[in-house]
RNA sequence: GGCGCGGUAGCCAAGUGGUAAGGCCGGGCUCUGCAAAAGCCCUAUGCGUCGGUUCAAUUCCGACCCGCGCCUCCA
């Protein structure tokens, strides 16, 4: 089965391969690591999660890469606002990151390269297009990427200079238009300034530090090579982050960078665009505080298609809980038959129509769906599972990045107060002398106190309302 | 203004030139003192609006309305 996916820069529908018939090189463009991650940028790496791990269940071997921008002039502010080093404010962050993105159940990289070990990288790229006439350093001292040397400028977004140009008005601000010989240069090398503090480097230019776009064409090509299979990121990076970086790469190496371009939609809050003024910016932690979980979470992320923008609200996370509870179940259900013996048809067997929706541009919604179905047949007639079934559906479920734990116990009882224990057990013995009265006395009692009892056949359980 | 994406049941969301997957919610029933849980069943003559093509359109074409994204550093 091929992995098909949209490719921006032709908008036609690909076969994902490895071009040198052994490893599918792919790059995912990091987090700015200077705060925790908000739940729209885990749904683009939990997606290309999905993508990776779809590729890897359709046989293909993957070589991540997905870097970190731990410098640059938002980790620069906020570690001097907060009187700490850079370092030790983007660690902070990075190791959060790290802890949310294990949560989701989102692979770690085969390589996770992070722009402050790799200035020198960086200087290199830059000292190669300046041998190339297709940068220069400006009277600000910056060096600045010259678009009027390079003619294909443009041709992923489709983005056409003279149109921005136009719009433009009112935008521009004094430095660029003094410094830059054209307003949409941009920044290779950025000057130190006395507001960056001890944050600069050595260079041929000069104290200061590579631009935020260099980064991403330095290290996806050190660890990738020249040219390489796939490159992703949010919507929002198609133009201008990854047009530059096709601009430089290129550029320096005159060879094509990135054959497949992968780009995901945005996640909306309630309809509309995530932002701090909102107030409807949520980041795992938010999440987890009201009582969801992260898997959950990954659920909502990944089930609308990656192509469309996906409306998140806090009902949907409900639905995902009510949605993973019967999947866990048919899970322990397959558990109880897979000692059957038997052979399916076909490579995923049952779950070859899940898989298949997965293969054909990533089609979560529609593989969740045929996931349904099957699980839905199957618990009609469980003699027909057998070992190859489990196999098949553990095959799905990885694809997916789904684990489908029992959820852990967390130790309620120690929790619950003692009054409100007393009463639950008050209750049970009223129960148990049928006096039905006294037990919905005690039972609405211990509701008022926001507690909820759930009986089952010789016990009780407590919970929080 | 330019480029792009989208409008399918109460909510989320697939999909097709031949009559609408799936999930959630809701409703009914079963089972248990009740409740919860669990199980079974039901739930869009309709797919933004108006035209056109066609034996047949939600699916193709045209116009329009609405929502969203990008247009210099935001996943």
């Amino acid at each position: 089965m091929d992995l098909i996916l949209t490719n921006t820069a032709t908008g036609q529908k690909e076969r994902v391969y490895a071009d040198d018939g052994k490893t599918l090189r792919f790059y995912c463009c990091g987090p700015t690591v200077y705060g925790p991650a908000h739940i729209g940028n885990f749904r683009t790496f939990t997606i290309q999660d999905v993508f990776r791990r779809t590729a890897e269940t359709l046989g293909l071997k993957t070589m991540h890469v997905r870097n970190l921008t731990d410098f640059d002039d938002k980790t620069i502010r906020r570690s001097q606002e907060e009187k700490k080093s850079l370092i030790t404010f983007t660690d902070y962050w990075k190791n959060k990151f790290h802890r949310d993105c294990e949560a989701l159940n989102n692979l770690p990289p085969h390589i996770e390269p992070s722009a402050l070990a790799h200035i020198p990288e960086q200087i290199d790229l830059i000292q190669g297009l300046m041998d190339k006439g297709l940068a220069y350093q400006a009277g600000d001292k910056s060096v600045y990427f010259r678009i009027s040397a390079y003619e294909s400028y443009g041709k992923l977004s489709g983005l056409k200079i003279e149109d921005r140009k136009e719009n433009a008005d009112g935008r521009l601000n004094a430095d660029d238009e003094y410094a830059k010989e054209d307003f949409s240069d941009f920044a290779l090398w950025k000057a130190w300034k006395p507001e960056d503090g001890p944050n600069k480097w050595d260079s041929p230019w000069g104290p200061g530090r590579p631009g935020w776009h260099v980064e991403c064409s330095a290290m996806s090509m050190k660890y990738l090579g020249e040219s390489y299979d796939l490159h992703s990121g949010g919507v929002d990076l198609l133009f201008p982050h990854h047009e530059n970086e096709i601009a430089q790469s290129e550029g320096c190496t005159g060879k094509q960078f990135v054959r497949h371009w992968f780009h995901l939609a945005h996640l909306m809050v309630d309809g509309a665009k995530m932002s701090k003024s909102l107030g409807n910016l949520y980041t795992l932690e938010e999440i987890e505080a009201k009582g969801f979980t992260a898997e959950e979470l990954r659920y909502v992320l990944i089930s609308g298609h990656y192509r469309q923008s996906l409306n998140f609200t806090l009902d949907s996370l409900g639905a995902a809980k009510s949605a993973l509870t019967k999947l866990r179940k048919f899970k322990s259900l397959l558990e109880k038959h897979a000692k059957n013996d038997g052979e399916e048809e076909g490579e995923f067997g049952v779950f070859g129509p899940a898989m298949e929706a997965m293969a054909d541009d990533l089609n979560v919604a529609k593989a969740l769906g045929q996931l349904f179905t099957i699980v839905a047949r199957l618990e009609k007639n469980p003699e027909k599972i057998c070992s190859a079934t489990a196999e098949n559906f553990s095959k799905t479920i990885y694809a997916l990045g789904l684990k489908l734990e029992e959820p852990k116990n967390q130790s309620e009882e120690e929790l619950v107060p003692v009054e409100i224990q007393q009463l639950a057990e008050a209750r049970w013995q009223a129960k148990l002398n049928k006096d039905w009265a006294e037990a919905d006395v005690l039972r609405s009692k211990i509701t008022e106190a926001g507690w909820t009892i759930k009986d089952s056949k010789d016990g009780f359980e407590i919970l929080k309302s």
